[in-house]
DNA sequence: GCGCCGCATGTGAACGTGCACATCGGAGTC
DNA sequence: GACTCCGATGTGCACGTTCACATGCGGCGC
């Protein structure tokens, strides 16, 4: 990690008076027209003769001008910047959504400048709230999945739309996206279907958002098979748990299959359940959520719900900027989650596959 | 994914003129001071009667008030804003060194905004870096690992501090940061110590610093022990490669053991050998480097390098602010990598370990 | 008692842009 | 030929803040 690439201010130009940027006074002077003509050109009018815009043009290209985003930010009242709140610490997913999230505002002429949530308690959020604030954000997208979040974003009241990443959010006008709800119900009705009648669920931690959607698909499966459901346990996300817990798990053994609200978790539990003598998938069936990009090559390979990141970013953007009034002509459908089976789930022993 | 938390602009206030927002006149004629004298309140100006001080607080707080940052950039030509150049797609590492920067950032008061690059061609990275600079950026952090994305930066010149992530960039003044290198070696050592005397390298793609930087602290060992070198397999950092890496390696047999510039290909690697049914780590020995979340949790879990991201993320932001004359007062020492050895290596078949 | 200094505060201008309105000239209409 | 209308451009001000400078006032030294 180091420097480069030194500071240089100064260049030789055309006539520069104190040493300040050119501004659109400097331009019109050049190109012998008012600042009002060269604010029209800058702004797409349409009354203004194209051999008097081609001069302004060459004027702004002499001077290297570049426009004030202060001064039209503070005469025009729009920041032209969106801010995201974050509350992730480096999952594969959002961070990819993030990325789409960025491109779409780009090319919509927006910024994007970003938060992250050191702890998800209400003066955290309050604070980094607080920071976008100041920023003079447009419009807000969250990618903190907390329950919580919404709630006290909720008495923040902050005046500008707010479009959230996750699917629901409890304590507000909701309509629940299914796509993590039919994922999770996928999941379980194919561990369902390959003969497991002994399903645990190893959910995500109390109040995240995904974590309920994942469980709700799950127990509706169960619920419409009519088995017998064992209380989930609760996680963390991390492959650390799920290291943890098929240690724990393992000491019960009244069950079948394992269904992991995530991969990371997917993956600790097939390594605990391995130190634990259990073979997955023949002891043990195993199905993750997310499908990140290791999950086909652990092993064995993840049978795991596959999401579409990059377009649920896009989607979210859209539906922020249409919330602003923007007009993006995106429409992507959303691409449903599917199943992408591999090895970690099969049959249980002695059981007859439907 | 949806919308919550209307709009609402208008609320019942003290008396707001035109509708608009308050701005420190307004404040001014609350508290019975001038503007100017609100606006040292703002500014923590030290001569300043701790009564009139509070009078003007309360104003601000019965009318609240919230600073305009546009007319504060626009007078004192400071956007106080700080941009991110990032062209990885998600990987774990600098995900986590995004989050640092950007706490530190706004600890300092400075916004983060971020522009992603969709490719490494100097035409998207001379946009993204047009995008930035619109946004009037005081200083710029390149994630964007490849040397050529250095030369382009250099070329655009664009008057600004800019520090790198990364540990080096080719055309620039340079120190190697030695982090990557020793890394590599202590990687590439501790196969040599087990025994190993053919070991080939999977490196990543040509053209990233750090594909280099590990290059060099694996050919330095490998030299410092008078070994044969095989030249190294260029990848591109994905799983799905080293899966394909491995299956080409597997027809050669030359070799005992194989260094992976990351992890993801190191986990791909023992995916694909295990499918041509080698055994990791009696048949092949496998280190990586990163130490991603997963590494421990694979089977077999990884021999890998351990890197602090997160401090790498605070270290630059570090010297960004320093070089923009900002003082920090963080002194982070660079946390060493060092290697954590789990099962993916051991001795050769039929070797005398030392 | 006078002048000086420094604290606390006020006054006016400036930053660079967009908006509302004014102006000017030429084409079209009767 | 006078009037209207519209396209093309100019003039002045406003946005909300900070900066440079001015002002008033009390205390202190001689």
């Amino acid at each position: 990690m180091n420097v480069h690439i030194g500071v240089e201010r100064s260049r030789v130009m055309p006539e520069l008076d104190g040493g300040r940027q050119p501004s659109i006074r400097d331009v019109a002077r050049l190109a012998g027209v008012s600042h009002q003509t060269v604010s029209r050109v800058l702004n797409d009018h349409p009354s203004i003769r194209p051999e008097t815009k081609q001069r302004v043009i060459d004027a702004m290209g002499e001077l290297k001008y570049r426009p004030n985003r202060a001064a039209r930010t503070l005469v025009t009242s729009r920041s032209r910047t969106i801010g995201v709140l974050l509350a992730t610490r480096g999952e594969y997913g959002p961070t990819s959504s993030i990325a789409a999230i960025e491109d779409a505002a780009r090319e919509q002429g927006y910024w994007v400048t970003t938060a992250n949530l050191p702890a998800t308690t209400p003066e955290a959020i309050a604070e980094a709230v607080a920071h976008l604030r100041e920023q003079d954000i447009e419009g807000l997208i969250v990618i903190a999945p907390q329950v919580r979040t919404f709630d006290v974003l909720a008495e923040l009241a902050l005046g500008v739309p707010v479009v959230s990443l996750q699917s629901a959010a409890g304590a507000l006008r909701t309509e629940i996206a299914d796509d993590q709800v039919t994922g999770a119900r996928l999941a379980t009705e194919h561990l369902i279907s390959l003969g497991h009648r002994e399903i645990v669920h190893l959910a995500g931690p109390r109040d995240w958002i995904e974590a309920e959607s994942r469980m709700r698909g799950f127990l509706d499966a169960v619920n419409d098979a009519d088995l017998m459901t064992h209380p989930p346990f609760l996680g963390d996300w991390t492959a650390d748990f799920g290291y943890y817990a098929a240690r724990e798990l393992a000491r019960r053994r009244d069950f079948t299959a394992v269904f992991a609200a995530n991969d990371l978790m997917a993956i600790g539990l097939m390594h605990g359940f391995r130190d634990m003598g259990l073979d997955v998938p023949r002891a043990v069936s195993i199905v993750g959520f997310d499908d990140i990009p290791v999950a086909r090559h652990v092993w064995p390979p993840l049978t795991t719900v596959h999401q579409d990141f990059r377009g649920a970013g896009r989607r979210t953007i859209a539906l922020l900027l249409a919330e602003m009034g923007v007009d993006t002509g995106y429409a992507d459908a959303p691409v449903a989650a599917h199943l992408e089976v591999r090895a970690s789930s099969a049959p249980p022993i002695g059981a007859q596959v439907g």
